[in-house]
DNA sequence: TCATTACACTTAGCGTAGCTAACTAATAAC
DNA sequence: GTTATTAGTTAGCTACGCTAAGTGTAATGA
């Protein structure tokens, strides 16, 4: 079924490829931004999004981790590597099927994460805070309109 | 992190910090997802980028581009080194202060930009044109008040 | 004038992250 | 009991951030 609309009554309609490529600079733009927040707590990107899927997901095997992160299984692979080096999670041995690692957040990782988005989060919230609650709204709907589409789903 | 809708008035205030993971995260997800569109053309995301900044900026310095592109300057002297290999921009020497470069795009340059921003654009603009006029304008608006705040602008 | 300082850019080298190809080890299928 | 499939690892490539140090040019000032 068709969302609820929160069109201006006689705007024109935007033209996709614009919508696109607006849409597609600001993410970079923001993230690049954001990056900078990344050596206060020394959680990469990249760690902090496997680390999330971790501790909010329960435990996890590479496979499916890779699946979530939409990267390979290598990169899954070496990512964890520095992670169980750090202290953040640990690796266990599926005890029925031996091919299968599960992936388990330390409470030393949850912490971290934790804190890891609490602070790069921060100033994004913090910018955040100064708009009005309906622009709000607005971003946090464009937030999950984006993760639909980011996943390929066809529809909610 | 709770579902929410579609603002709605007398919707509760959207929480920052909430909404500003939300954001970050599809801007992860979404990048991610169109890197993978990249090779078809052979522009990464990188020169797409720094070459539009050159294309649609005009001639610019080094210096004007790292700053431009929130870069430090041997990121944009690697990068660029790449570039000029592969015939997408020229560099030539200021006349006046022989210390600085001024970066032209050329013909090929220009045009695989184009190409590149259509072909990268292209799958996530399919994917936008199925959506009802007023999300593709809430989307639209909802890239230019992250934009303001990736620029760190303090914004209307 | 000539030594010093400032500036624009480059080089060297490090770290993180993405990838593919090829491998090991365990399980499933015939 | 082979053979195929699956889960994960290893090796090695590319790209793109960074800092520190180097080169060459311009500006300054004793």
């Amino acid at each position: 079924m068709t969302r609820r609309s929160t069109a201006v009554p006689g705007a024109p309609r935007p033209d996709p490829p614009v919508v696109a490529d607006r849409v597609h600079s600001a993410a970079i733009h923001l993230l690049r931004r954001l990056r900078k927040q990344d050596e206060a707590i020394g959680l990469t990107a990249a760690r902090m999004s496997a680390l999330s899927v971790v501790v909010f997901g329960g435990p996890v095997t590479i496979g499916r981790l890779a699946e979530a992160e939409q990267v390979r299984g290598p990169t899954i692979t070496r990512l964890l590597a520095g992670m169980e080096r750090d202290g953040l999670l640990k690796r266990t041995r599926d005890t029925g099927d031996r091919r299968v690692i599960w992936i388990k957040a330390t409470p030393k990782g949850s912490r971290l994460l934790q804190e890891g988005r609490r602070r790069r989060i921060a100033a994004l919230a913090a910018e955040l805070s100064g708009l009005e609650p309906a622009d709000l709204a607005l971003l946090a709907r464009a937030a999950e309109l984006i993760e639909r589409i980011a996943r390929g789903a066809p529809g909610p």
